[in-house]
DNA sequence: ATACTACATAACCATATGGTTATTCTTGCG
DNA sequence: CGCAAGAATAACCATATGGTTATGTAGTAT
């Protein structure tokens, strides 16, 4: 079976989604539970406004969903793939040549 | 554990691997077996050079490997990995609302 | 050596995108 | 209401990147 390029694309696109530092980051934040924006952009060295960014992407790419609580909105990962994705991809980077483990 | 920033390069940097439709074809072009370069032309809407320019990076990804035989190049999958990343894409993919099924 | 085939690389362009600053919503509260 | 806090959006810039055309390079054959 074949997928055409509209089915390409949206495959692309998804694994776009993984395709930045930031948008790890802010998945790696996410791990253990949710977070608010705000607790997110003091983990992170950017500012809120990009923080904003890249979550609508990672919203977008149906990766976390958001909820608000008064006014806070708070992010949290409802794909579970996204671990397995991560831990697949830590284990390849593993596998080369490294001085140390990852482990997402 | 988390990551530095200089590991989730490397890992953005495998997953951008997979970012791209082109790049998507072509590991699936090679997922029943080996191909050669002009094989691969053939079968994809693109320009030898693009080919070869793509191919390159799904080989320094580490996602496939190459072969001379004559004046040809041969690539195949190298990371049982592709697959199966692929294969967790199409599932979160037809998850969505969708008309028909997606599988790599 | 010449010419041809198969592939890789270079140079270049148009677009996409990460990041920033500035601004605009939205919500809660006095 | 006015105001402040938290978050999203807009406008913008610099860089990265996919794709193209043109050129280079290695192997094969004549």
């Amino acid at each position: 079976m074949k997928l055409d390029l509209s089915d390409l694309d949206r495959v692309a696109t998804f694994f776009r989604a993984f395709a930045e530092p930031t948008r790890l980051a802010l998945l790696q934040e996410l791990k253990d539970g949710e977070q608010t924006v705000g607790e997110l952009v003091e983990a992170l060295p950017t500012t809120q406004a990009n923080i904003s960014k890249q979550l609508r992407i990672l919203l977008e790419a149906g990766l976390v969903e958001r909820r608000k609580e008064g006014t806070r909105a708070i992010y949290s990962i409802c794909e579970p793939a996204v671990m397995e994705l991560c831990a697949i991809a830590c284990d390849k980077l593993n596998r080369e040549a490294r001085p140390r483990k990852l482990r997402f």
